[in-house]
DNA sequence: GACGATGTTGGCAC
DNA sequence: GGTGCCAACATCGT
């Protein structure tokens, strides 16, 4: 579930929640996915917490960054009364708030992906970091650099969509919606769209995006926000999971790809016609 | 109980 | 460089 729109509604929730506030503690509870060595900055103030593609930022004024990266089932979540959640990784105990790191895939990391050690570095290492693998920032990128992405790229769409080098913070549900907006069968490759295609799925692109953040995300199973609230963008999702169902736009029936290699894809076929065979 | 799905990412072979 | 396969995990539905 995490993409771009729900790490950023866990960004701005956290934000609105502890920002000026100290880190009081911090206790890892599972290595590997946390680090218990590390030392995290406590008595350090939160300067803001922000998001980059689907990574959320903690930014201390101390100068150092926390990266969360989380993976296919993480959540940050406040601390409910009581014992803690089944799969809480790491709690994080602010002034006046106290949130728990929630990951039952344990596919998270308090670090970049598959690092077993928390990133909490500086600033601008954890800039850097960031910088040399992801790509443009899929909600805010611009026409020449979105342009620029595909250009030149031979892969079909729907995977270079969901590369992060090409454009960051898009997964499997948004590439979905964003193809199906823009009218694209997912196989298509850039080098072989007109130019007003391509426009249309830049546009497809934020749009779909900025709905999402404003619906909080998507909730599956129990995902819920820093703030509790839970995302309602799964009522607004056009064709992802909806296999079979009527397409909203056009009345065909959703279809559904085993594809790419251990996903699936959904489109419309009557919105999103085959590509030309070459 | 087995099997095959599931939101991510990175490494490997071809 | 593109593509497919596998891995890391737990859980849920059939």
């Amino acid at each position: 579930m995490p993409e771009l729109p729900e790490a950023e509604t866990i960004a701005r929730g956290l934000d609105g929640q502890v920002r000026g506030r100290r880190l009081l503690a911090a206790r890892c509870l599972r290595k590997g996915i946390c680090e218990r060595k590390v030392r995290y900055p406590v008595g350090a103030r939160v300067a803001s917490v922000r998001r980059r593609a689907k990574k959320v930022l903690i930014h201390f004024d101390d100068g150092t960054t926390l990266l969360v990266s989380l993976g296919m089932s993480g959540q940050v979540r406040p601390r409910p009364a009581g014992p803690l959640p089944k799969h809480t990784h790491l709690l994080l105990t602010f002034e006046g708030a106290e949130f728990v790191y929630v990951d039952p895939r344990r596919l998270g990391r308090l670090a970049p992906p598959r690092e077993a050690t928390t990133m909490l570095a500086p600033a601008e290492e954890v800039a850097r970091w960031c910088e040399e693998r992801l790509g443009p920032d899929a909600v805010d990128v611009g026409w020449p650099a979105f342009r620029e992405a595909l250009a030149r790229r031979r892969g079909a769409l729907k995977p270079l969509l969901l590369n992060q080098r090409v454009v960051a913070g898009i997964g499997n549900i948004y590439a979905d919606e964003i193809l199906h907006r823009a009218g694209i069968h997912p196989r298509a490759r850039p080098a072989d769209l007109p130019e007003a295609a391509l426009r249309r799925l830049h546009r497809a692109t934020r749009t779909v995006l900025r709905r999402a953040i404003r619906a909080n995300g998507t909730t599956f199973r129990d995902y819920v926000t820093p703030t509790g609230a839970r995302g309602d963008f799964g009522k607004l999702l056009a064709v992802y999971g909806r296999e079979g169902e009527r397409c909203r736009r056009c009345g065909a029936a959703v279809e559904r790809l085993r594809w790419p290699p251990g996903r699936s894809t959904w489109y419309c076929p009557g919105c999103q016609p085959e590509p030309e065979e070459i």
